[in-house]
Formats: C-alpha cells, structure tokens, sequence
DNA sequence: ATAGGGATATTTTTT
DNA sequence: ATATCCCTAT
C-alpha cells in the first residue's frame, strides 16, 4: 500500500517531499521535521520509481545516516534496498578506493585518524629540527589544528594563525615548512588523514571530468543533511557531485550550526542559491517537539544572530512550563543542584531516560559524574574522550596496524616503547636499523643479530611473525595482541581491570570483520560508541551538545555552557565567542520538551593551581527576563568579586598593577611564560609585555 | 640507557 | 586522561 504523504506530512514537508527535479533548499528550524522530511523524501523517490542505487545520503555521522535509511526501509517495508548513505567521508573513502591511482596513490592508501597525524607531526617536526631551543613551539595537538584548519577552511596557515593562534605567530615559517613536510610524508607513506579524503575527492571529480561524469550518472539524486555543517570542501564536493543534474536537496537551519571548529562555516548554507541559481526554498518552521515557552527562549536567544534565514518557530503542543535559569556559586553546588532537580522529576513520575543533561565539553560532567555515582544514579554519557583514543585501545591497535602496513613507523615506536627495557634509543636505533621501508622480516633480522639482551624484543618478533605467517580471523588476532599485551597493561594502569573488560569487547567487536584491514579503515572513520555507563537497565543521559543528536527528552538540564578557561582566557566580547554560545544554547533549548535548566557559572580555571571560579554570563543575563523563571541568584557576583580578588591578591604583590584584568576592559591576556603576557587590545592589536608590575614594557 | 616518580601542562566538540 | 619534562636510582 502507497504511503499516504498527506495524512503523514504538513503542507511545508509534503512540498519539499514531492519537490520533483533540480535543486533545493530546506531551512529547518529545530524540532521542525526535516530528518523526517528527508525520510520521506527517500522513500517517495523509491516509491515513485527511481532505482535506489541511484539516491545518495550524505550526512556527518555514520549513526545519522544509518538511522535514516533504517527509517526509510521501515517505511517502504523493505529490508534493503541499496540506497548509498554515509558521511562525506566514508562516500569519500569508498569513491576513492577505486580510483587511487588518480589522485597520487597508485598503491592505494590507508586511513590515519587525528591522532597518528598529531604523531606524524611530532615526528617530522623532531626531523627537521624546528623545534630548536626556542620556548613555546606549538603542541603536536595545535600544529595539527592549525594545519586542518587551514585545509578545512582554504585559507593560508598565516591567516589561521592570525585569527586562532597569535601566540605562534612567530613560527610561521617553520609550520609552513612542516606543513609541506607533512604533505609529502602521506603520500610516500600511503597515508590519508580525513582532510585528504575530501580534498582529494575535490581534486578526483574536478580534474577527471569522466569520473565525475560517472558518478552523476550513478548519483542522480543528492540529498544532504545538517548542510549548515558543511566547511568549504564538503561544500564544493556537493557542489561538483550535482554538477551535472543538479538534483541536490540540502537540509539545514543555519541556527545550529556547531562545527565551526573543524572549518564549518554557516555561510555555505547561505550561499548556497548561489552556486545552485535555480534553487528553491523551502522553510519549515513548524515545531513538534518543544513547548511554547520553550521555543519563546529559544527565538529570544537567536534572535540576536546578525545574518541567517530568518525564521520564527511556533509549535503545535500546548501549555509547558518557562525555562529556569539558576545561577549557582560553585561546581560543587551545580551537581548537587541538578542531582537534586533529578531526583524531584523521578518522584514526579519521570523515568531516567526521559531526562538529559547536557553540556559544552565532556570534562564539564566529571563533578556531576562523581554526585551521580555517590547517589548511586545510573547514568549513559555520550561524547568526551573517545574509545580509540584511550591509550589501551592504541596500543592495541598499533600491533594490528604493523600487520598491514609495516612501514608505519608511528606504531613501531609505539610497539616498541612497550616493550621491557626499551626506551626512545633502542626506538630510534631498531627504526634506522628497519631503514627506508621497514618491513616485518627486517624487524626479525635485527632481532636476531641484537636482541639477544632484550628478551621483550623477542617475543614481540614472535608475536608479529606468529600473527603475520599463520591464518587467523580478526577476533583471534585481538586475542593474541591481548594475551601478549596484557602483562604491560597490568604494570602500566592501576586501573587494567577494567581496561582488560575493554579489550576483550574489542574482541567480540571484531568478530564480523572479515578482514583486518577493512576493521582497521572502519575504527578510524567510525569509532566504537562511548558509553561509560555504571548500571545496568535505564539510565540518565549526559551527553556533549555535539553528541545528543537525535534524542529527544522530557526534561533537560544545560550546564557549564559557557566556558573560559587559560590559557586563552576567551573573551564574551569576542562575538565569535558570543555567536557559538547562541547556537549551543539554542540547539540545547530546543531539544527540550517540557522543563529546561539553564544552571552555569562559567569556570575559569588558573593557571596550575586548578582552582576555579565562576564568572556570571552577559549573554545569559541579556535573555529577556519574561522568557526564564531566574533561580538562585543572590550572592553570586559578589562572591566572584571576592574570588577575582583573592586571586590577584595571592599572585601579585600589593600595589602591582594587574594587566590581566578580563572584567571591566574586554583586554585579553594571553600568557607565554612565567612573567611574559600577550595582550590583545580593543583594536586588535597584540603586544608582549611583562607581567603584573607597575613598568609595563614591551618584552 | 632505562625505569619510575613527581610535577606540569593541556584537554571541547567530529570525521 | 595523557603526554611531557625533569629528576634520581639502577
């Protein structure tokens, strides 16, 4: 029986549903349907005759996809039906794969994830000797994001330096050596970090117009989600993918976008109609998730945006309740208080999983996590430190990835560091040994001529060459690194107990790879779900912003939204700054159902002592009172007056003027060391000078 | 040369 | 939570 896309849809969905040919806009306010509209969109391609194969999904997480497409089956009644979805970079990944040779990799390539690239960098910054004596050179981490960002965005390293790293300046040149650097060591090692996946997708369809031509025969209906989220490549991919039919239709609301720090900018879904002329657009601003009220904060709040698609949101669920805001003197108190506001809706009647709380950054929850646990309140969190990224789980990885590419030196130095009585001389004298391409049997050569003092060395060549001649599935070979990897585990974490509970998940996990290789491509684009849950049956849920996605809740609690912290102590007056809060805040209100909690302070931490303090919020206070019901509020600023000058009075010595004043003047200070600030002034300008005394000279 | 301890710095968010 | 640096003991 045919879909009734009628009954099922309102006026504004069904049109963009039963949009036919060419492109499309779709601006969708929060909680308005669009994941449903493009649901239906799907399916009605399907139902009114267009071959599945050639409808393309593309969205920024694998989950978002998968749930689509699960959804459109559910709809058509179908158990599969070979609609392509995925995120730009695993379409990427898969284009790719069989046109390497196009594109510089003649041998194909292998995926490195954010942190092999950090390694690599690390590495060829240490080859090239920049680092030199001089203090400050930037971290493998911010090399890495200033080199992304620069990719991300097409914009040189010196202008991302200007904007985001003032304090590096001065290395330009070394980080556009290292940049070029870095370049060229992926292609001689095959490697792909996730900005090549999309530049070369760029570089592949713009260069091979018969590629390109191929795929838009493949491709003949393009639909893509969360476009606000798009950077500059991900926006020129769609645009050369549609090139030749044009039957694109992007979804988005230029509101949430979230990611301007991998390079999304909200002005892709602006001009839009300007790479796509004929395009149409489609709002819909109909809310079926939130309650009035709810939305009235949620309008207050993005009403101050200074460019967009401007749309107003209206629901059709009566009644609820106002937001509250609560302004709380401390962390400490801002657990107590949510632990407590939860335990009030459970005696109400609500269930765990119908209450969220969320939050920035997944280190915001860990004071909670501690009220949670002593309460004993079983809870799900969502974001923060990724599984992959626990040390464990690399180590592990680093054994399986020599398997398939022995010339990876980054896991060499890791494998072998583990090793006992190894330290980064062996490291570097086993890496000359393995020369220009190491290989597995040049690692057992060595082994052989000069391990004999090394007993560890030993086993691992028995390990590796046990692992690499013998036949054994991935599950087998995890199990073997496990075995092998366990009695480090044990001398190196207090907590191996339940790090050795992970490995053995990992295990498990890997028992539907067919191959090592495609579960090794796959951890690196999707990595396994975190959940550091402490129960069993329904749980809270605390989740990053960024990772709540998709869930909807009965009652929510926003907390730590804003955030300053050294050593960038970020300033409110920044409007980039003022511009992510208002999009955080308003993604996190209109999620909301019924109740929402707004409870902050902003946490400044100190340099060191880790002591933190709580700043109250111009944006939050410019909320129109109307929209909120105001909690808690007395005392509080003055309680940070006596705080700021606490601090100032343990630091600086009576009748020192303080530069760092961030409260009354807007000036930012930046330190670069012990007694040497950055400051950035109203103007812009950035000056070095002394710390903290009455003779303020340039340093 | 390496291990181990302790202090220190930094850490958002995702692919 | 992890990496890094600096120290001391082996």
């Amino acid at each position: 029986m045919p879909i009734d896309y009628k009954k099922e849809l309102n006026p504004a969905q069904l049109d963009a549903v039963m949009h036919e040919r060419g492109p499309a806009l779709v601006i969708a306010g929060a909680g308005s349907g669009k994941t449903r509209a493009l649901v239906f969109r799907v399916a009605r391609l399907v139902e009114s005759g267009v071959p599945a194969s050639s409808i393309l999904l593309l969205t920024f997480t694998r989950r978002a996809a998968n749930e689509m497409l699960t959804r459109a089956k559910t709809l058509l009644k179908r158990e599969r039906f070979g609609v392509m979805g995925g995120t730009f970079h695993s379409v990427a990944n898969l284009v790719l794969k069989s046109h390497a040779g196009l594109v510089g990799y003649p041998h194909g390539f292998v995926i490195i994830d954010r942190t092999d690239s950090e390694a690599v960098l690390k590495l060829l910054a240490d080859e090239l000797d920049l680092i030199k004596k001089r203090r400050s050179f930037p971290k493998k981490a911010a090399l890495a994001d200033i080199i992304s960002r620069s990719v991300n965005t097409e914009k040189p390293i010196e202008e991302v330096l200007f904007r985001f790293y003032p304090l590096h300046e001065p290395f330009l040149g070394e980080i556009e050596t290292l940049a070029s650097a870095y370049a060229g060591y992926k292609v001689r090692q095959r490697f792909m970090d996730f900005d090549d996946l999309l530049t070369n997708m760029i570089r592949l369809l713009g260069e091979n117009p018969e590629v390109r031509g191929q795929l838009g025969q493949r491709f003949k209906h393009i639909l893509v989600d969360e476009y606000q989220d798009v950077n500059r490549l991900q926006a020129n991919i769609v645009k050369l993918l549609g090139a030749d039919h044009g039957n694109v239709m992007v979804v988005g609301d230029d509101s949430q976008s979230i990611y301007s720090f991998r390079g999304a900018d909200f002005r892709n879904i602006l001009e839009f109609p300007e790479i796509f002329p004929e395009a149409r657009v489609i709002k819909l601003e109909e809310n079926f998730r939130s309650t009035q009220p709810i939305l009235d904060a949620a309008n207050a709040i993005i009403h101050g945006a200074q460019r967009g698609y401007t749309k107003c949101l209206f629901t059709v669920r009566e009644g609820g309740e106002r937001p509250y805001l609560a302004v709380l003197p401390d962390e400490a108190a801002q657990s107590r208080f949510v632990a407590d506001q939860v335990a009030g809706l459970i005696s109400e009647g609500l269930k765990l999983p119908e209450i969220a709380v969320l939050f920035r950054a997944g280190f915001h929850s860990f004071d909670l996590e501690v009220e949670l646990n002593r309460r004993g309140v079983p809870y799900v969190k969502h974001g923060g430190v990724r599984f992959v990224e626990a040390a464990h789980i690399k180590d592990l990885l680093a054994h399986l990835r020599l398997l398939v590419n022995p010339g990876d030196l980054i896991s060499w130095h890791r494998a072998l560091l583990l090793v006992e009585r190894v330290g980064p001389k062996t490291v570097r004298r086993v890496l000359h040994a393995l020369g220009e391409s190491p290989s597995l049997e040049g690692f057992f050569g060595f082994v052989e001529k000069e391990g004999g003092k090394t007993p560890g060395l030993l086993n691992l060549a028995k390990l590796l060459g046990k692992l690499s001649t013998e036949k054994f599935t991935v599950s087998e070979m995890v199990g073997l690194v496990k075995r092998y990897y366990e009695p480090m585990l044990k001398a190196k974490f207090e907590n191996h107990p339940k790090r050795l509970g992970e490995l053995e998940y990992v295990e498990d996990w890997t028992a539907k790879y067919a191959g090592l290789r495609e579960f090794l491509d796959e951890v690196a684009l999707d990595p396994l779900e975190t959940s550091g849950n402490n129960g069993s049956g329904e749980f809270l849920t605390i989740s990053t912003v960024h990772s709540a996605k998709g869930l909807e809740w009965r009652a929510v609690f926003v907390i730590s939204l804003l955030e300053g912290r050294f050593p960038s102590i970020r300033s409110m007056d920044d409007p980039d700054d003022l511009e992510e809060e208002r999009r955080l805040l308003y993604v996190a209100s209109t999620r909301a159902k019924e109740k929402l909690f707004f409870s902050y302070p902003v946490w400044v931490f100190d340099r060191g002592s880790g002591r933190a303090f709580a700043e109250p919020s111009r944006f939050l206070m410019e909320l129109p009172p109307e929209s909120v019901h105001l909690l808690e509020q007395r005392g509080h600023e003055q309680m940070f007056a006596e705080k700021v000058q606490a601090r100032r009075d343990a630091r600086f010595p009576p009748g020192t003027r303080v530069v760092h004043d961030i409260l009354g003047t807007g000036v930012v200070v930046e330190v670069v060391t012990d007694d040497k600030v950055r400051v950035r002034f109203h103007d812009g300008s950035l000056r070095l000078l002394h710390l903290g005394y009455a003779n303020l000279e340039p340093a």
